[in-house]
RNA sequence: GCGGGUGUGGUGGAAUUGGCAGACACGCAAGAUUUAGGUUCUUGUGAGUUUCUCGUGCAGGUUCAAGUCCUGUCACCCGCACCA
């Protein structure tokens, strides 16, 4: 029999379909385990040779899940709203929904061809208007509770998408997705309030197994600082509010900086004499885009003003203020106290502007450099604080301007609220009626879902208006307040919306009356296992935490957190070790590879490839090593001897494999776990024949990696059933152990001999044994024997001199 | 600058309570089978001046013993970045 993957891979997925094999059940008895990936975003492209890495990863979990007697879901789906659609919709004048459901097919049909063990019954789909609904109905539930809200406010927009991007969308000055130009503007959009969670999105990271590299991202991402706020009184009359991180610094305070779009700066135009430099470098500093802003980053700017300075409370010191752009309006007051002596930025600037720097803190050289260490120095020139270590002077300080009601503890994040409204037509509108009486009005629930109307232009406004806006019958219509002429919201969700929550859907995808039935998700939640990209840990997996919180605290679903164990796998380079890319012109297709060594070989590779967690750069001639094993597992069938069970001489090489199998994949380890079983065939080759019993253990292992050829495998030797639908094998500890051991001797340290003895060998027995050994004994005669270093079952190390 | 990570043969990578560095695979070489081989099988394969020595980015240290622990340093990758 010759193997032929082509005819055995399509057979196995059609009997796997027909008999509803990965179907999750949903009698609620039995345990659960609910393992998940990332669904794609239904490209143009079609499959790119990384999906595979994570879904096979987690095929692999489902699978042994499943033979471990758990009752498995393992969903799939699409995020499907998005702006390649749309624009290849705009370019070819075609619906943006025609082209998602073509896509939708061809990412189908390559999935359906790797074997993976999706449940399909609960395929969700984010531009179904089944599904967007329920999206619609949780940005109200967040409306009523506060969370959204409409902001006047400077955004990031992109030059090209014209539309308007979130904080996390901008990378490097740049959009994420097409990499052209963002600039600052002031549009009115629609805001979530994810700041309100900032503190339990920090705090419940340890409910949570996620990788700490995730945690530490997030974390930092949240970016929780502790400090003061200090009000310095000022000439102008208003109190200018500091928040600061060095409170213990305040006496070293030499002069103070604002934003340049500080609210003060207008409010004091009468008194600074020099208003006309100020507006000017104001309207500069807005030119700017955020990236030229960070370009120019090393070189201090400012102007000071003339006409208002401010006061430091504690010391009565007069000191000025200046605007500079190094100050951000968006994070603690738009306004700091400059400490030239303990700050490098505030160094910078006082080196350039001739500014005094007085010492607080000793310990360094202030005027070479500012000293920033806060566990070694001891305040001076400080009143109050004087000979107090960093950390109490804080302490003390924060408490005497408490009590004189000119300062207060403070905890700042860098966390900024959520921009969710989108320029765009390809997204779930908002469900929002804007009423000239009324205000913002929310759409009645039993209304729901508003639908995307066809409009004949999906092209954006050049004035920054959605292309909804022109669809005069959409967009008018009444109030269901009051009754009279109202507007619908013509922005549209951001692509993150439908993927926030789309792992509660899968728990009861058809579900008309909720989200998803209370039963349903008391079962399924939290995701037991979620493996996705280290890209979205500040983005998808931050947002739906937050959303999940959301629906948590209103007692829509069970668990405070919506993943219990998060991993991130490694990315799939190209050939030459770098990004894979069209333009690169190093992009590998899976059909490719499926077609010429077939689904399984593919898994095989990708999971052997290296380590999980890790980048890979893919290599052709690697796949033939796997193909040659799979091969080498199929010829198993020409060797078969008598026999049901596992013979003595491979009684161990199997238990171990079992074991190590078993383990490796629950660390992600698929690639020692891969090759422990090529090892293991290895050994039956060297044997030269293999049981019936022999097969039926390999083929129930190497099942996880190569379903296919194992099912096939599997149906020619008569075991029974479907293999994929058999218990995990067990093993015998006690039989994980050889009988015999190999010792290393050394002498100084350096390997001298081998020796081989019973696993069980006393430590007396072994030394003498070592000692009595030619080598050894030429080696040691005659020397003083100083120690024996005996590690039971692995060395012996004699030292002499 | 801050946070996280990586550095091992010709190649992908194994090895962590410190205990034989290079598992497994690719590639390569020799041999066998074959009309043929981009097939299969067998054997070999870190380097060298080969009874031995050297070898895990570099320099030190601890230890009977270091890829692994400690100190310093270099290079590269990812994320963030004027966050007070």
């Amino acid at each position: 029999m010759k193997y032929d993957h082509k005819q055995i891979e399509k057979k196995w997925q059609d009997r796997w379909e027909e008999a509803g094999a990965f179907h999750a059940s949903d009698c609620y008895d039995k345990p659960k385990y609910y393992t998940l990936i990332e669904f794609p975003y239904p490209s143009g492209q079609g499959l790119h040779v990384g999906h595979p890495r994570s879904y096979t990863a987690m095929d692999i979990i489902a699978r042994k899940r499943r033979m471990q007697g758990y009752n498995v879901l393992f969903p799939i789906g699409w995020d499907a709203f998005g702006l390649p659609s749309e624009n290849y919709a705009i370019k070819n004048h075609v619906h943006p929904s025609e082209v998602t459901k073509k896509n939708i097919a061809r990412f189908k049909e390559q999935l359906k061809s790797l074997g993976l063990s999706f449940d399909w019954t609960r395929e969700i789909n984010t531009t179904d208007p089944e599904y967007y609904k329920w999206t619609q109905w949780i940005f109200l539930q967040l409306f009523h509770h506060g969370l959204a809200y409409k902001k006047e406010m400077s955004v990031n927009w992109c030059t090209s998408c014209k539309c308007v991007l979130a904080n996390e969308e901008v990378v490097n000055g740049v959009c994420e997705r097409c990499g052209s130009e963002v600039v600052r503007k002031v549009k009115s959009q629609w805001m979530l309030k994810i700041t309100e969670y900032a503190q339990r999105l920090i705090d419940d990271l340890t409910l949570v197994d996620y990788p700490d590299r995730v945690k530490a991202q997030q974390i930092h991402w949240i970016g929780r600082s502790t400090g003061a706020e200090v009000d310095f009184a000022t000439t102008a009359g208003d109190q200018l509010t500091v928040y600061t991180t060095r409170p213990d610094t305040l006496y070293g305070v030499t002069y103070m900086v604002v934003s340049p779009e500080h609210p003060f700066l207008e409010k004091w135009k009468g008194q600074i004499k020099n208003f006309d430099e100020v507006a000017a470098y104001q309207k500069e500093a807005a030119k700017k885009s955020d990236f030229e802003r960070t370009e120019v980053a090393k070189d201090k700017t400012g102007v000071r003003l003339d006409g208002v300075s401010a006061v430091n409370p504690v010391n009565g010191a007069k000191i000025p203020i200046f605007i500079s752009d190094y100050v951000l309006v968006s994070y603690g007051t738009g306004a700091i106290m400059a400490v030239p002596a303990h700050d490098t930025r505030d160094w910078e600037f006082a080196k350039k502007f001739d500014l005094p720097i007085i010492e607080v803190v000793k310990g360094g050289n202030v005027q070479e450099e500012a000293f920033t260490d806060c566990g070694t120095g001891i305040l001076v020139n400080s009143g109050i604080l004087n000979g107090l270590p960093v950390e109490e002077a804080k302490k003390k300080i924060i408490e005497y301007l408490t009590e004189k009601g000119i300062g207060r503890a403070k905890i700042n994040f860098k966390l900024r609220d959520w921009v969710f409204s989108r320029q765009r037509y390809w997204g779930e509108p908002i469900p929002i009626i804007k009423c000239p009486k009324c205000g913002y009005v929310p759409v009645p629930e039993s209304e729901l879902p508003i639908r995307l109307p066809n409009v004949k232009s999906y092209e954006p406004t050049d004035t920054g208006e959605s292309p909804l806006a022109h669809m005069t019958d959409w967009v008018n219509t009444t109030c269901p307040h009051c009754g009279g002429p109202a507007k619908r919201e013509t922005d549209t969700m951001p692509q993150w919306a439908g993927s926030s929550w789309y792992f509660l859907r899968y728990a009861d995808a058809h579900n008309h009356d909720a989200l998803a039935s209370k039963e349903a998700l008391k079962y399924w939640m939290p995701v037991d296992w979620y493996n996705g990209g280290m890209e979205h840990t500040t983005l998808h997996v931050l947002y739906s935490r937050f959303w999940h919180k959301f629906l948590y605290d209103i007692g829509v679903v069970p668990t405070p957190e919506p993943y219990a164990k998060r991993t991130s796998h490694g990315m799939i380079l190209g050939e030459n070790g770098e990004k894979m890319s069209k333009s690169r012109g190093n992009v590998v297709n899976p059909d490719d590879i499926v077609s010429e060594y077939g689904a399984d070989t593919m898994r095989l590779y990708e999971m052997f490839i290296g380590d999980f967690e890790k980048a890979a750069p893919w290599n052709t001639h690697g796949i033939k090593g796997c193909r040659r094993f799979v091969e080498r597992f199929w010829n198993l069938q020409d060797i078969l001897c008598e026999g049901d069970s596992i013979r003595k001489e491979l009684e161990v090489p199997f238990n171990k494999a079992i074991k190590k199998v078993g383990e490796d994949v629950e660390n992600l380890k698929f690639n020692t776990a891969i090759a422990a079983l090529m090892s293991l065939i290895n050994d039956i080759t060297a044997v030269g024949s293999i049981t019936r019993g022999e097969l039926r253990i390999f083929t129930l292992l190497l099942n996880l990696f190569a379903p296919h050829v194992c099912e096939e495998v599997w149906k020619n030797q008569k075991f029974g059933g479907m293999v994929c639908l058999q218990d995990w094998p067990k093993y015998d500890e006690a039989k994980c152990v050889d009988k015999t051991i190999e010792i290393v001797v050394q002498v100084n340290g350096k390997v001298r001999a081998h020796l081989n003895v019973p696993a069980d060998i006393a430590k007396e027995d072994a030394l003498s044994q070592a000692k009595a050994n030619e080598k050894i004994s030429a080696e040691i005669d005659g020397k003083n024997l100083i120690k024996e270093i005996y590690v039971p079952a692995k060395l012996i190390n004699l030292v002499v001199r």
